[in-house]
DNA sequence: GATTAGCAGTCGGCTTGCTCAAGTGCTAAC
DNA sequence: GTTAGCACTTGAGCAAGCCGACTGCTAATC
């Protein structure tokens, strides 16, 4: 070919046929319906006929960008195919009217909760792409502790409480050998404060190896609990939240074919959980496309998420869930959008110096 | 009708046809086809000839218990036949196997998190009922503030954490209008601990037009702030926590005809959270059949719940959602039994006294 | 060599007509 | 009140046939 090409996903299609393929997708995209050449000859300014555009088509449908569902019938987009417009269309930027807005007004700062804001961007980012929204908490690399608090509830029962360096919560109820009165169990937590404030589940165990409780019962307890709070690899995975599926379940694929069963057997599965574990580093929108992916129940679809949250801090990932015939371009625009949003939001909750008192 | 009847929502059945609806009640859920008379008198000991049951079950029809798919079809329960089946099968119990032992390893006392017990809770329930199931946090009808923290953020930030009576955790960012400290901060938190502990948002309001903050601007903001923590009037409806969609789309009505969409959209909306709303008294099990909802949407499916938590204390819901073909009888020996364990470890949690330092 | 017009051929979707099995409603007898 | 027997209804399943949409191919044209 003597026309270098832009893209190196296309390594051999002359402009005239990377314009094609981008149109064929934009177009089966919109419609749900296999692109014929005379439609695409009517409705596009082509300067072709369609007995050309045939040509250029059977040349994708050899080279794997397309394929037919029968013999007579127009092109859909395969795999390959998604996976070129969505290189293409990773520069647009193609934000729904008033999303912006939206997110604003959906998502509330003050409330302080990250698990809010999550459910609060599922909305939206659902509503946006009319498709499932998936957003999980915040959760760090290294977790530090910031303050604990000990609330005595009745008896030898008392409730820890654990705020962790990213404002994120930790609860546990905790077991006493002895009566013990709140007055006391204040002092031990002021105590402790000063002493493990700003320490990871790693330095705990270090503190924890040098014989620091001392024979203490009580304190041995609050810090082999604290440990376990803190740490973050024995946590279960980020808390997630969901909307939309109704929006999904209503685009065309659902109607005829595609199995509602199947949507919610990755729901009730972990697969997007698992997805996102491989999250991307921020300001990246990572879309992955049918077969692409490594998740069994999520190979009929498409995922496109990315990481939002501090650098090196406390991260979660958000993201949108469809058909492979999804809208990428304003699902990217829309995720990269609440992305930013919600790390300003998040790092605002950060300490400006990994510790401060 | 010279036999009294038992049940007062079949008046004038007789012993053999109040039986025989029950058959068929039982059987159609069961095995979710039509059923017929030939089938009933093969399958079960009626000592009757098939004609006679289908005499019987035309007065059945005319009565409104069940109902025909097409002239020559078996029978189908309706709403009031599957009524009739609850309310017998209210007494009896039946549990799936080793329904206890899985309840007793999914949720864990000592984790202290509501939030977690619901989300486990909810997974065993609907692995048990085979259908859609959903369990709320606790909420009390009056909030008393326990204990407060104050962490210091950065700059003029910092986190708010209320712990509730019920060890529920509130919390917000207040913004301060000068520099302070955590250790001025964590004065400022103790003195209002020893004022305000077992306080409920009415307490704080009289409290607070006595103008007692006397200026102090950190006070003031943070009265406010707790004020607005501890309203449960103004707090959304509890968190809820779904599990089983796709055991419930795995049941046959949702093969044919049944739409997957419209249940979607059963959880995209808040019906079910609205149903919940109209709680029932502990320890009863509520059964909405069907038309019998209030919710529009919610009409094509049934709902069995009940509410766990402490008398007078704070209560949440737990319920399956499934077809109106639905197993009651097991799965209102499911949720019996699962709000009960859940309201023993709810119980726990409560102070003994109404508010103790 | 690329593009185009024309045409035969293919295929899915839809409708029609048919049979079959299941199950009822009715009537008359017990 | 119960039962046997029989005519009747209905949906499901299947095959045939038609229609429209679209392609692939060939030969002519730019």
């Amino acid at each position: 070919m003597s026309k270098p090409t832009a893209n190196p996903a296309a390594p051999s299609l002359n402009t005239r046929r990377q314009a094609l393929l981008e149109i064929i997708v934009s177009d089966y995209i919109e419609t749900a319906a296999p692109v014929s050449s005379q439609q695409l000859a009517r409705r596009y300014e082509l300067r072709v006929s369609p007995a050309t555009i045939r040509n250029d088509m059977a040349e994708l449908e050899e080279m794997g960008y397309i394929s037919r569902p029968h013999t007579s019938a127009g092109g859909v987009p395969s795999d390959p195919g998604y996976r070129f417009y969505v290189e293409r269309a990773r520069q647009r930027n193609r934000l729904p009217r008033h999303f912006q807005e939206r997110v604003r007004d959906a998502i509330d700062f003050d409330e302080a909760d990250p698990a809010a804001w999550a459910r609060s961007a599922a909305r939206v980012l659902a509503s946006a792409v009319h498709n499932l929204a998936i957003a999980t908490t915040v959760k760090r690399a290294v977790a530090r502790v910031k303050q604990l608090q000990i609330v005595h509830l009745h008896d030898r029962e008392a409730l820890l409480v654990v705020v962790m360096q990213d404002a994120q919560l930790r609860q546990r109820i905790i077991h006493l050998d002895s009566d013990t009165t709140q007055d006391e169990l204040t002092q031990i937590a002021n105590r402790l404060n000063r002493l493990i404030g700003g320490m990871s589940a790693a330095e705990l165990r270090t503190l924890w190896d040098s014989g620091f409780s001392g024979g203490n019962v009580i304190i041995a307890t609050l810090m082999e609990t604290i440990r376990v709070l803190s740490d973050e690899e024995r946590r279960e995975t980020r808390e997630r939240y969901l909307n939309g599926l109704s929006h999904m379940l209503s685009q065309p694929e659902f109607q005829s074919g595609k199995s509602a069963h199947d949507a919610a057997e990755v729901l009730d599965d972990d697969s997007i959980t698992r997805i996102f574990d491989d999250s991307p580093r921020p300001a990246e929108v990572r879309v992955v496309i049918g077969q692409e992916s490594h998740e069994e129940h999520l190979r009929p679809y498409s995922v496109v998420y990315a990481t939002y949250g501090a650098p090196d801090g406390a991260t979660g990932v958000i993201g949108a869930m469809g058909p492979t015939r999804m809208d990428y371009a304003r699902a990217m625009s829309s995720v990269r959008y609440l992305a930013a949003f919600l790390s300003e939001l998040v790092q605002a909750l950060e300490p400006s110096q990994p510790w401060q008192g």
